[in-house]
DNA sequence: ACATATCATGCACACGTTAACAATCCAAAA
DNA sequence: TTTTGGATTGTTAACGTGTGCATGATATGT
């Protein structure tokens, strides 16, 4: 049986609205009385009934960590930083529950009473019915990776089209004029941003949009191989292939060394992430540093600010990208 | 303002207790009117309160998700593919809370009322006083990924010591005598376990142990490079590294293309998890799959049923490891 | 010495749910 | 008719905590 502070209260001589009022560090209280009372709970080994608190207190002591899905689509980098940024700031204070959105079918059971607040790692705008949801039910939330459009929202991501800009641009100063792209799901938002930035510098530099240079895939190793191999076999094949995360170029770089062609040799070959293990690749992957964990630590504090504080006034904060330059892009052959 | 089974029995002209009993399906309630509440709760858009549940029913309706550290050492693959495994078979039954070991001080703060039950993903013979207090707190719950010695429970996990003998036997098969291991932390048993293995299949092809051939590191792609560069600094350098796990293959095969060597020409090298990269790395890793997210789904299975059933006898249970043979183990060249 | 302000504590209720026990109704048995 | 008993429903308390209000004690000011 647990310790309960009307057990306390027996003990201290006291009732147990004193208890409850000197472990909240109540002015109410008399200071003598309140260390007694506290440090009788703590040799009790007292630990308060979240249950019963949660109840008078209208609380659920409980954050939510939505992913868009756990399933296809979400790199197990991008995942493990999301949660490590989050609880490296939450810590024991609630509890961390972690959820994807594509779980539910009805959103009903996800209300005020079940979490305090909830943290959206948003990808697509699919998500955008359960945004609506989240602010009907008047949860607190916050909305990292995406920028929502439709209703007014709590927004951190990163600058991903500055960020693709960046990167395709290195490229073209280095000298290539045949640059391609593989995409990644259309149906998520930092798709949408990647491919703008990569239109942008070839517009900036006067390169045409050639169709055939534009290739979808779906954020995973295999369809990178697979639209790299669709490239590969172009009468003129790019030069530099730019693709959406590093994940894909991991694949793109496998299906160059499969065609018994080189990177950067005879295809550079870009990412996106700086996932951990790009510095590691033969070639080092040149990439873009997108800074997930600091965006997760962010969104989670400015989260439980507005839950304590009970105003959160909409705004966007983006974090900057950083191009990151290793081996996997060089000056292209003459040709 | 939420709608409570009060707002319902008023409606419904009855009390309170009748809607309770309806909505629990009690066959204490006459099927017509309990279809009725039922339907009004539909209609009412009724969700449970569940801390008014928990405190009357002593369930938190929590699992506890523990790692010993979410920091150094838990692999990003590792870490997704078990919060997935688990996740397919909670739903929303329960509330997953993922935590670390290591984010606490003391273990004060968890008990049965605040996890109807929890699951260690244990890495490391530190989390033994973690377990002694899951066991004293009277808390079920169940270890994944480790042999626990000193006290009773339920284990999953694999069977290491049997997949890393089969790789480094198929080494052995394919005519490497000098064969070396690079090591992940000591303070893992995954680590003992591997080690094991590799010991085993040496002797049993009477090739000696050389203490130059084993060197240690902790499991991350750093960690790999530098082990391997100590490897081919050695006056005789071994013809096959065994790596224990993927992610320090991929660092030592970096060191090796770094001393402009190739793998598998020069040195094959082998893995062990199995991650979803290693397949699309130039090489492609042999390497050894060891059923992360088949453990965990298991693993959930049992506790849940050890929760509802309150009877959990302690078992332990082997999932196979599998060899995956692709490129990166080859014949050594002629000495 | 008395009124008043200040401080410290206790009483009683509330939060939303479940469950033991009591109560009612109606049909069947005696 | 009276009794028994099953089927339904209601009454009341309980879970552990926080809080408005009342109460008592002590100090302050006149």
């Amino acid at each position: 049986m647990n310790v309960t502070i009307k057990d306390i209260a027996r003990l201290a001589q006291v009732s147990h609205t004193t208890v409850s009022r000197a472990l909240n560090d109540s002015p109410l209280i008399n200071s003598e009385t309140k260390e007694k009372i506290k440090q009788l709970a703590q040799e009790m080994g007292y630990t308060p009934n979240f249950s019963a608190k949660s109840l008078v207190m209208d609380r659920s002591y409980n954050i939510g960590l939505f992913f868009s899905t756990l399933n296809t689509g979400t790199s197990a980098g991008f995942f493990y930083e999301t949660v490590r940024g989050i609880n490296s700031v939450v810590k024991d204070a609630y509890n961390l529950v972690v959820r994807g959105i594509d779980d539910y079918e009805h959103y009903r059971s996800i209300h005020r009473k079940s979490f305090d607040g909830v943290i959206v790692m948003s990808q697509s705008a699919k998500d955008e019915p359960f945004l609506h949801h989240l602010s009907e039910a008047g949860i607190p939330h916050i909305v990292l990776n995406r920028k929502v459009e439709g209703l007014p929202a709590i927004n951190i991501l990163s600058d991903d089209s500055h960020g693709s800009y960046k990167v395709v641009n290195y490229m073209i100063k280095k000298g290539h004029r045949r640059i391609a792209i593989i995409s990644g799901k259309e149906i998520f938002h930092s798709t949408l941003e990647r491919r703008d930035g990569f239109v942008r510098a070839l517009q900036d530099a006067g390169i045409e949009l050639k169709e055939s240079y534009q290739v979808g895939a779906s954020y995973d190793l295999k369809s990178g191989y697979t639209a790299m191999l669709k490239l590969l076999a172009l009468p003129e094949r790019p030069t530099a292939v730019f693709c959406m995360n590093d994940d894909m170029a991991v694949g793109a770089v496998k299906a160059v060394h499969d065609a018994g062609l080189q990177v950067p040799g005879d295809v550079s070959v870009a990412g996106f992430d700086d996932s951990m293990f790009s510095a590691y690749l033969s070639p080092a992957l040149t990439t873009v540093k997108r800074p997930i964990e600091e965006i997760s630590r962010q969104g989670a504090l400015v989260l439980l600010e507005s839950i304590e504080q009970k105003t959160l006034a909409p705004e966007t904060i983006y974090l900057r990208t950083e191009l990151v330059v290793r081996e996997s892009v060089a000056e292209p052959a003459k040709a």
